[in-house]
Formats: structure tokens, C-alpha cells, sequence
DNA sequence: TAGATTGTTAATCGATTAACAATC
DNA sequence: TAGATTGTTAATCGATTAACAATC
């Protein structure tokens, strides 16, 4: 398996075969072709086979890759079993959707607590996770040396949650906020506008249908 | 203002344009320049230039855009004007927060109800929204012409939902079940992974602390 | 006028697609 | 052996970057 050089698209689509492999239940052919993913993802074939090919070596000519082993190369290279942990800072509606979410943990993904300025919901307990107050947060990031943080805020308290996280050691933020975070080099930042992707999607629906007419 | 062809990297730039622009508040300058903004958000000026001039024909040279004006246009080619109407399935912690998440309504988008297979859940009443019974969605959505279904449901019944939005006239799905939908030609599809989104940001800060070593 | 900025045209880069060779 | 499938090499396509002309 070489690792260099795998693009972003790769990257981005490689879950999606994963998905679709460990979907197929009952269904799971003991073999299975880039072909075969292609035509179910309804995506070119050379291209599944380019990526298949920069995640593993085990592809057989006319038999394809075993399913099973397949799925764990897929895994193992997306990093799905070294576990990482992850804080989360704002404990709303979306805050307490994400700490108590259960899918993070298929991905090797631990959300270790959320953190909030309303002691109110603070000392909750969420199916075993617990919303803390912020004074906490630097403390345990320190201690539990968690490099992940999730901001959750309101886009006005975004940009002070993100230096405080920064402060704390935290290395990379997956953002919420509709905000664009001014960080210092090296940190790595990934923006989650919700509202802007399914605004997205209406626009190149409407755009579909104008198309039409 | 010429619509055709932009690119799809060039319609995930504008809304970090437009929030950028907005978080400024008593910062707002009169004229603003692709330079100012590409260097606020760490991009080629060169690609920030040319996504405006195909939105805005505004741009003056030595003075920029009018701030305001840009916002506007901005907003208008996005389509954050005029309201497009979208239904949640599945009333779990995520299509909660969802339903009552307030940034929707900025982007032009308007969540009219979820629905949930829990009569427990249902005809409660969050923040005006309601929580409804999954017998009433395809005469709520035909009435309504609603076309964009939002799916919150777990991974093994998203396909049957999905099938059951389709025939009830939804047009765009926003998928948050970590499965890959099979649907009819025509019938856009937004897949939301966010365990596997927030995987892969571990997955690359791992890698760039590789790298250094 | 001079300089900053827009906008356009050409060059480069990267990703996708096509064609083909290798192999079980 | 023949055919299906992998994997590789070349061609095409699209997006980014660079260079430059236009203009307020």
C-alpha cells in the first residue's frame, strides 16, 4: 500500500465505498469489483479502481477484492481504528446532538465531553458524556492531551472559543459556526456551513429545474 | 452578471465570501478588494477575483466592490432571497437540532416540520416547529410542494425513507445516514457523513504530524 | 499622471477519462 | 484457452495560477 499523494476526491470517496460495502448485509459477495462498486455509486469505474488501487494491493484479475479484507484496508487507512478524541465546545441542540451521536465511534472518533457558559445544562449526564463548564476545558485538553475540537457556538463566540481552543493545545477544529476562523499557521480548520449546503442544494434545484424550461 | 458555468469549488467559495463579509460588522468598509478578502481568508487572490466577476460586474478598479452591494449580489446569486420550503425526517437529537436551528432562515431555506415513527415525540412543539406523525408526510408534502427532504433517520431505514420522500414528491435529498441512497435518475442527493468528515480531519492532522517526523 | 485594482488571455497543474497491457 | 478484471500509461478536461492589458 503507497500513501503518498492520494488525492482530496480520493480522500472524500473512499468512505463512500466503505458505506457502501458494509450496507450490502446478507448480500456481501465474498468478492467484489471496482466495477460492481461503480455501477451501485454510479461513478466511472477508473476511477474506483484508482482509488481502490492507492488504499490496497490485494486485487485479484477477474476475481476483484475480497470483500471482507477490503473493507478492512479501507478502514485501517482511513484511520477508523486508532481511536482519536474529540471535545466539543457548545452544548445546544447541536452541541448535545453531536456528543451523544453514535456513528463517530465506527470511525474511530471519541467525543470525550462538551463544554458550555450555561451551568444549567452543565453536570448533565448524556448517555455517559458530560457537558462541563468552560473553565474546565483547558484543564482536560491539557491532561487528556485532546488535539480535536468541535466549536458548536454561536458564530458572534466562535472566534474566542477557537483561541481559547487553541490556547489548550487543540490542533485542529472542525467549525460549526458560520464564521471564518482567523487561526495561526498549523492549525487545521474544516468548516461545516449546514445552512450554506442545503441552501446549496436548493440553488442547484431550482437551477435543474430552470434548465428544463 | 453571466451565470453559466461556475465551477462547483467556486460555489463552495462565495458563502465564505458573504460570511466574511458579514462577521466585519463596525469593521465594514465602504469598497472592499479581492485582495483584502483572499487575504482574510488565506486564498489566491487571483481565484477570489474571478469567482466575484462571475457573480458581480461591479468591481471598480483601484476602488473594489461596494461592500454592501457585493453582500447583496452575493446573497441574491445564492438564492438567499427567495425562501425555499424543506421537511426533516426523523425527530432523533440531530433532526431536533436541525428543526429548530436558526441559521436556516439566513440562507433562504425554512424547515417546515420533521417527522418521527415515535408518536411520543410527535405534536410536541419546538420553538414553533412541529414534530408530526410519519402518516401525515406525503399529504404535507404534496399540499405544501415541499421538494427537499432532509433524512435523520438511522442508516437501516434511510433507503425506505428515501423511497418514501421520492414518491411523496421530494426532488433533493440532504442524506445524513452514513449509507449510500439509491434513487431515480433526477433525484438530487447531498450525502452529510459526518462521522467520516470528522475522521478524516483526524486522519490528516495525523498525517501532517507524520510528515515532520 | 501614477498606482491600485479589475478583468482577460495564456500557461500550468491536477484530476478524470480513455486506451491498452498484464494476469488469474 | 478465453474472458473478466486489475493496473498502467497516455489523452483529455477543468481548475488554478501567472502574466498582462484596461481603467478609474
Amino acid at each position: 500500500m503507497v500513501n503518498r499523494s492520494i488525492s482530496k476526491q480520493t480522500l472524500l470517496r473512499l468512505p463512500l465505498y466503505l458505506n457502501y460495502m458494509k450496507q450490502l448485509g446478507e448480500n456481501t459477495p465474498e468478492h467484489i469489483s471496482a466495477t460492481t462498486i461503480a455501477e451501485a455509486l454510479r461513478l466511472n469505474h477508473v476511477v474506483v479502481r484508482k482509488d481502490l488501487a492507492a488504499v490496497s494491493s490485494a486485487g485479484k484479475p477477474k476475481v476483484g477484492y475480497n470483500t471482507e479484507a477490503l473493507i478492512a484496508e479501507l478502514e485501517e487507512f482511513l484511520g477508523y481504528n486508532d481511536v482519536d478524541d474529540a471535545i466539543i465546545v457548545g452544548a445546544g441542540k447541536l452541541g448535545k446532538a453531536l456528543l451523544t451521536y453514535g456513528g463517530f465511534k465506527d470511525c474511530g472518533m471519541n467525543i470525550v465531553a462538551a463544554f458550555d457558559i450555561d451551568e444549567e445544562v452543565c453536570e448533565e449526564d448524556y448517555s455517559g458524556k458530560r457537558i462541563l463548564t468552560m473553565d474546565k476545558l483547558m484543564d482536560l485538553c491539557e491532561r487528556m492531551r485532546v488535539r480535536i475540537g468541535i466549536i458548536a457556538v454561536p458564530a458572534e463566540n466562535a472566534q474566542a472559543i477557537c483561541n481559547l481552543l487553541i490556547e489548550s493545545g487543540i490542533l485542529a477544529i472542525w467549525n460549526f459556526a458560520p464564521v471564518h476562523l482567523d487561526v495561526p499557521e498549523g492549525i487545521l480548520v474544516h468548516n461545516e456551513n449546514l445552512a450554506a449546503s442545503l441552501a446549496l442544494l436548493s440553488k442547484q434545484l431550482k437551477e435543474k429545474f430552470d434548465a428544463n424550461t
